[in-house]
DNA sequence: TTCCGTCAAGTCGAT
DNA sequence: ATCGACTTGACGGAA
């Protein structure tokens, strides 16, 4: 395993090229128990080899994609499904538990806690039920976080944050994985961490640099309490592109610049670059004359 | 085999 | 009004 003054990587979801995904899904209007049991055993095998993938790296952590069981928190998804298939992710955990690799969680832009509309709210509850259900069958202990952004602005953030601490509350659950994370555009660290929210709090380098804010590192990391802190690192593309987009790659440049913040904390950092594990490949032999690993 | 319209879900700003 | 960005483009029918 590769640690760089206390910080491991890792990537997310599937190989650059797609060939390997835990995000295997397909349409509703074919969601049936057979079609899930087919898709859950490709998202399975798929998951082992990126397991793999990641050792021969030299990663520490990995994120699974959350369609794993694809549709699991959709209306249609029927509830006696889940005993079948909690059968097999507990024969699967037996083989998960040998990896040394931290496993995690992001679900999509579809969970706002702190939307106005109740409808959102619960189907949002829903969807996080079913991570947290996953993890825990799968023997995940609690440094099996899962991330959420805040949200929208709606009315105003004050009110978001408030209404987002009050399903916290309301859903006290939720404490037990649930992490939150800045965004490109609305919630800075900052924002996060004056909201004095019971939570800890996920950084993203690139987001902050596209909504910076100053904040106490110290301040953050008490936010983990014991957990190791799940961060997040990616870079621009390269030549045009929309706000917000990630690159292919990671530039070893923004990969110093936060070692720079962060380097000698025990961390474990989330690639998020397009090309998946070869942007780790490169970035490894880029930093290798520095660090000689 | 490749192409391309479409896909469960939210929210925002750019166009 | 539509599109594309985010946590990941992939599915599936047509040609």
């Amino acid at each position: 395993m590769i640690e760089i003054r206390g910080i491991r990587l890792g990537f997310f979801c599937s190989t650059g090229d797609s060939k390997l995904n835990t995000n295997r899904k397909f349409r509703l209007s074919n969601l049936s128990l057979e079609k899930v049991m087919e898709t859950l055993e490709s998202n399975i095998k798929d998951f082992i080899a990126l397991l793999d993938l990641s050792l021969k790296l030299g990663c520490g952590i990995f994120r699974l994609g959350s369609n794993f069981i694809p549709f699991a928190s959709h209306r249609n998804f029927k509830r006696e499904w889940l005993k079948i298939i909690e059968e097999r992710l507990k024969e699967f955990s037996k083989i998960l538990r040998k990896y040394p690799i931290r496993i995690t969680m992001h679900p999509g832009q579809f969970v706002v806690l702190s939307s106005p509309k109740q409808e959102v709210v619960s189907n949002s509850l829903r969807e996080l039920e079913y991570h947290f259900w996953l993890l825990d069958t799968l023997g995940i202990g609690k440094e099996g976080v899962v991330v959420v952004h805040m949200g929208g602005v709606f009315e105003g953030k004050k009110e978001s944050i408030k209404r987002f601490k009050k399903v916290l509350r309301n859903n006290a659950w939720l404490l037990q994985r649930l992490v939150v994370e800045n965004d490109e555009r609305y919630y800075s660290v900052a924002d996060l961490l004056s909201a004095d929210l019971p939570i800890p709090i996920v950084y993203d380098h690139y987001h902050h640099s596209l909504n910076p804010s100053n904040f106490s590192i110290e301040e953050l990391f008490k936010s983990w309490g014991s957990i190791v802190p799940e961060f997040h690192l990616s870079s621009k593309p390269d030549g045009k592109h929309t706000f917000g987009e990630h690159g292919y790659w990671v530039n070893q440049e923004d990969f110093l610049d936060f070692l720079n913040t962060f380097g000698g904390k025990r961390i474990d950092l989330i690639i998020e670059a397009k090309g998946k594990e070869k942007a780790i490949e490169k970035l490894l032999l880029d930093l290798k004359p520095k660090f000689g690993f």
